[in-house]
RNA sequence: CGGGGCGUAGCCUAGUGGCUAAGGCGCCUGCUUUGGGAGCAGGAGAUCGGAGGUUCAAGUCCUCUCGCCCCGACCA
């Protein structure tokens, strides 16, 4: 990559700020808003300023050579899409207004991209047609647009964002298995030389309707996803799908239900202490209203039965995949009331037009108590199977404290934000928009999918947020803007401009604080900007021939004498890059 | 979409219904200063988010509207 190596900061186009803009919640955004990096538009819209434009192209490169290194082929897919491709695939219908649509001037309908698995697969289509030309990899860097209904934490989310992704297209599943352990190691590197630390959590597939799923979690408390995570065998999901073991039911029969006066006893702590029985002894019912769509892809609402066991937690990213709705949204007391349910005495026995969720908790446990559907009462010793029926699904929701279903340790959680994810799609893509290939026998078969993303103004606010002090910022290396910040002390010497310009021979990247500012300025902005190499430039270092060198974030200043700085400059570089790249792991995929 | 908050100069803030809208930072000019957010002097910059209304008089009160932030719903 072609790149400008030098800045003058009397001409820089941005500047910093003394205090920070109001609305600046997290450190990492209050500094790359005050030092310069960034600036809003609007609600969720961000314009990169120089300096955040060279950290977004220093993290562009760390991207491609892994992208690269893995048999990636990088190209670019338009921004709005056709309408059409998206009808095909059925997300025009089933995702709601975060997918922004509009009509050309001839009234066909368009879409703007939000991720291009409906453009790459319509073009694989046309470019794949035999097993000779899989396993394949492309990969593009991206605008992509979401109308989230609520942007907020500046970069971290975000409607407007650019977004590595890279599409992946086997064979067969095994072929997809390798390809995503490709991208998971890769992910690992890539994060890892962004001086980024994360993990690797089991996720939701979502909307993007796949199987096997992993997040790559920077774990921080300004994250918005909860991640469970085992201290004893590693296990890691994120909330919405983590599982955790659950007490056995009761071995014993069932018994004849029963009717009993509860009055005023809707939750179910009072219900347990009212009957004397354990909460493990009830089911919880929620009720929720789902969206679906029908096979003319209309939507329409249905209500949802959840029932859960009194001594557990629903999940609601559970629920939703269990009951394969578009989205949910909890019921008003009229929508419950419409399907025979009574709001705090209610449960499916009885019920009707509502579909039931049974957690497997429920379904293991005999002789639950639960709601009579009349005010005031309960019913006892319900049974699944017996009174009642529906889907049964794992719908439990894992928390702190909760068992590790694989170790029996407890487990803890933390906030974490998802800064890149891979996706199994398997042949849902492929399917839906005829990419299919011949395979050695002469078979048509549709291609295997995975798709893999990575948001690159979210991974710079992480990396914002991970490096920084009270003072500023403290990029590492391989994502700072400039590598060297030259700072200039002196006044009528061209000994500054000649280090400038030899610095720049070596191909070192410099921001030259050329300004006729007062020290302390300097120093100030230089630390708030945080690019890791400071050289400082005063008089009387000067009359010994040296300059000083400093790291950002470290105590200590060395001495260099003029001759020497180039080298040492080179040395120290290549020293806090091999930290960095020493500095990181990559978890074994489970 | 529900709840709350805020819109006054590039940034941060002040401003009982009452005279020409105030201050700090930043910016411009000149002089001085140059190892930790300098000093002095002068200066530019605001249709107080917008529209309507109440009033003798609105930055201030009312209505509507637009925008932004926070909590929730929502969300690869």
């Amino acid at each position: 990559m072609r790149r400008n190596l030098r800045m003058r900061m009397s001409q820089l186009f941005s500047r910093t700020l003394r205090q920070a803009p109001s609305g600046a919640e997290s450190k990492g955004y209050e500094y790359l808003l005050r030092a310069g990096y960034i600036k809003q538009l609007g609600a969720g819209i961000f314009s990169a300023l120089p300096l955040g434009f060279r950290s977004l192209r220093k993290i562009e490169e760390i991207i491609r050579e892994e992208m690269d290194a893995i048999g990636g082929q990088e190209m670019l897919m338009p921004v709005v899409n056709t309408a059409e491709l998206w009808k095909e695939t059925g997300r025009y219908f089933t995702i709601d207004k975060e997918l922004s649509r509009f009509k050309d001037r001839t009234g066909r309908d368009m879409v703007l991209a939000m991720t291009h698995e409906e453009a790459v697969t319509a073009l694989a289509a046309q470019e794949i047609s035999s097993y000779k030309q899989l396993p394949c990899m492309v990969y593009h860097i991206q605008t992509k647009w979401r109308d989230d209904p609520r942007p907020r934490a500046g970069l971290i989310r975000v409607r407007e964002f650019t977004m590595k992704d890279s599409y992946t297209f086997d064979e067969d599943y095994e072929g997809l298995a390798k390809q995503y352990a490709a991208h998971y190691e890769s992910y690992f590197k890539i994060f890892g030389r962004c001086g980024l630390p994360v993990i690797a959590v089991g996720s939701d597939s979502g909307m993007m309707g796949g199987k096997v799923a992993h997040e790559y979690m920077y774990l921080s408390p300004i994250g918005e996803d909860t991640i469970i995570l085992c201290g004893s065998c590693g296990y890691t999901a994120n909330r919405q799908v983590a599982v955790c073991a659950k007490d056995p039911g009761d071995d014993e029969q069932p018994q004849d239900m029963r009717e009993v006066a509860t009055p005023g006893k809707v939750t179910i702590e009072a219900l347990a202490e009212f009957l004397d029985i354990p909460a493990k002894k009830t089911a919880k019912a929620l009720f929720l209203m789902g969206t679906f769509t029908d096979d003319e892809n209309q939507e329409y609402d249905q209500l949802i039965v959840a029932l859960i066991r009194g001594d557990l937690e629903a999940e609601d990213a559970k629920i939703q995949k269990a009951a394969r709705a578009n989205r949910i949204r909890g019921a008003s007391d009229e929508e419950i009331r419409s399907c025979g349910i009574e709001p705090g005495y209610g449960s499916p026995i009885g019920a009707s037009g509502c579909l039931v969720i049974a957690d497997d908790s429920v379904a293991g446990s005999p002789n639950l108590a639960a709601g009579a559907n009349r005010e005031g009462y309960h019913l006892l010793n319900t049974n699944f199977g017996r009174d009642y029926t529906g889907t049964v699904a794992d719908i439990a929701g894992a928390r702190d404290g909760s068992i590790c279903a694989s170790c029996g340790a407890p487990m803890s959680s933390s906030r974490g934000i998802e800064v890149g994810n891979i996706f199994q799609l398997g042949t849902r893509y492929s399917e839906s928009l005829g990419c299919t290939f011949q395979d050695r026998q002469g078979k048509q078969k549709p291609v295997v999918m995975g798709s893999y993303g990575i948001g690159l103004g979210r991974l710079l606010a992480c990396i914002a947020e991970e490096h920084h002090d009270e003072k500023g910022l403290i990029l590492p290396i391989t994502s700072a803007p400039y590598q060297v910040h030259l700072v200039s002390l002196l006044k009528d010497s061209d000994v500054p401009d000649l280090i400038y310009h030899e610095l720049r021979r070596a191909g070192i990247e410099v921001l030259y604080d050329d300004r006729t500012e007062s020290a302390g300025v300097k120093f100030t902005d230089a630390e708030l900007m945080g690019i890791p190499i400071h050289i400082t430039l005063g008089k009387k270092n000067l009359e010994k021939e040296c300059v000083e060198i400093s790291l950002r974030g470290l105590e200590g200043k060395e001495l260099i004498s003029l001759p020497n700085v180039v080298s040492c400059i080179t040395a120290k570089m290549y020293q806090l890059k091999q930290e960095i790249m020493n500095s990181f792991d990559v978890q074994p995929l489970a």
